[in-house]
DNA sequence: AACACGGGGAT
DNA sequence: ATCCCAGTGTT
């Protein structure tokens, strides 16, 4: 079936000496990347999933250090969710990671230890969505796939001259459609990474480059002087505060107590110090409500830290304070532990909560 | 379609 | 402060 919208958009747009030019200029300015080494599917996956909403130059540590303790699929298969956990520590989105192994787990299992190589089974596959569908297509196995990024509409936004709404869902879709006719048969992979390098190094969000790019000359919007004004991309609103008090609860030996999250929502599964939210309760009433909701009774001392952390949606301030546990026992349904500052090391802690340790 | 989901870096 | 980043899952 015919899609109009884009048919309508390359009208007139000289699409094979647009995608000669782009590849040509990534084969030659594309960065060197521990990634690119090969084209090994498990390592594009994983990279492919660090890179999500995430720099390029944050990424390249983890990636190293995840590749050496999980070389292969079958490694990653097997490690604890902890031990993957830990290796994202600091990277956030960590629903990334626990998919990421539920689904090489699954591959073991279901695909014989090889990565899918078409559409259908790997959208099946938990934490691949359109994007890294894509990606993985088009740079491991070398088939014509759109892999849609926020580079890529920036700059396909530019060239020409789509005025949609980037923060719309449905306008992803109208990018993938001009992508699955523009796309190069001859090097898919090189198409794809050169728009994502392109948008990185040379069509940027605020200064692009336009002296520089290989592609100017194809850029409806540069033509018209209004690269600035692309893409078009609504607002989202501000967050909104949550103010915590976070305890140092030490016991008589100088242990300090951590607890796991749970096992949905906001930095599932990882480990913090308790936190009693000021927003439902009075901050003279605290050592009560840690006997309710904990069953032990503490003792507050000082506070030694104010820290503010910001996450997409929210900020939580965090009152830091010192607290003695003096008797009782933790409710069985809570999973709190005692632990040495040595053996906290152990546990993935969330940024916020990092930045506590060096109090204990 | 709208929202939840981290953290860091650039401006 | 605000925006952006090689997005996906849930509601």
């Amino acid at each position: 079936m015919k899609n109009n919208r884009s048919e309508r958009i390359l009208e007139a747009f000289d699409s094979l000496t647009f995608c000669e030019n782009l590849i040509q200029w990534f084969q030659t300015e594309q960065r060197v990347l521990p990634w690119r080494e090969n084209q090994d599917p498990y390592r594009v996956w994983v990279s492919e999933i660090m890179l999500q909403q995430t720099k390029v130059d944050t990424v390249i540590p983890y990636f190293n250090r995840f590749i050496d303790q999980f070389p292969t699929l079958q490694a990653l298969a097997g490690a604890e969710e902890q031990q993957v956990l830990k290796a994202w520590e600091g990277l956030g989105y960590y629903s990334r990671a626990r998919n990421l192994h539920s689904a090489v787990q699954e591959v073991v299992s279901t695909y014989n230890g090889q990565v899918p190589n078409n559409e259908k089974e790997l959208s099946s596959l938990k934490g691949i969505g359109p994007y890294t569908k894509g990606a993985i297509l088009s740079i491991a196995y070398d088939t014509p796939a759109p892999a849609v990024d926020g580079n890529v509409m920036r700059v396909l936004s530019r060239i020409l001259m789509i005025e949609d709404d980037i923060a719309k869902p449905a306008t992803r879709k109208v990018f993938e459609e001009v992508v699955r006719e523009l796309i190069s048969k001859e090097d898919p992979s090189s198409f794809n990474q050169g728009l994502m390098e392109l948008g990185a190094l040379i069509c940027t969000p605020k200064k692009p480059s336009c002296m520089l790019c290989p592609v100017q000359n194809h850029c409806r919007a540069f033509a018209e002087g209004k690269e600035l004004q692309l893409p078009i991309k609504s607002s989202k609103k501000k967050q909104k505060k949550l103010p915590y008090l976070a305890l140092i609860l030490k016991d008589e030996r100088g242990k300090v107590v951590i607890q796991q999250r749970p096992e949905q929502g906001l930095l599932a599964n990882l480990w913090e110090f308790p936190m009693i939210p000021l927003q439902e309760v009075n901050k003279e009433h605290v050592a009560s409500w840690f006997k309710e909701n904990y069953g032990v009774e503490i003792v507050l001392h000082d506070t030694v830290d104010h820290i503010k952390h910001t996450f997409s949606h929210i900020i939580w301030e965090l009152e830091v304070i010192e607290a003695t546990y003096t008797h009782g026992q933790f409710f069985e349904h809570l999973t709190t532990t005692f632990v040495t500052k040595h053996e906290l090391e152990q546990y993935p802690l969330p940024v916020s909560h990092q930045k506590i340790v060096k109090h204990v």
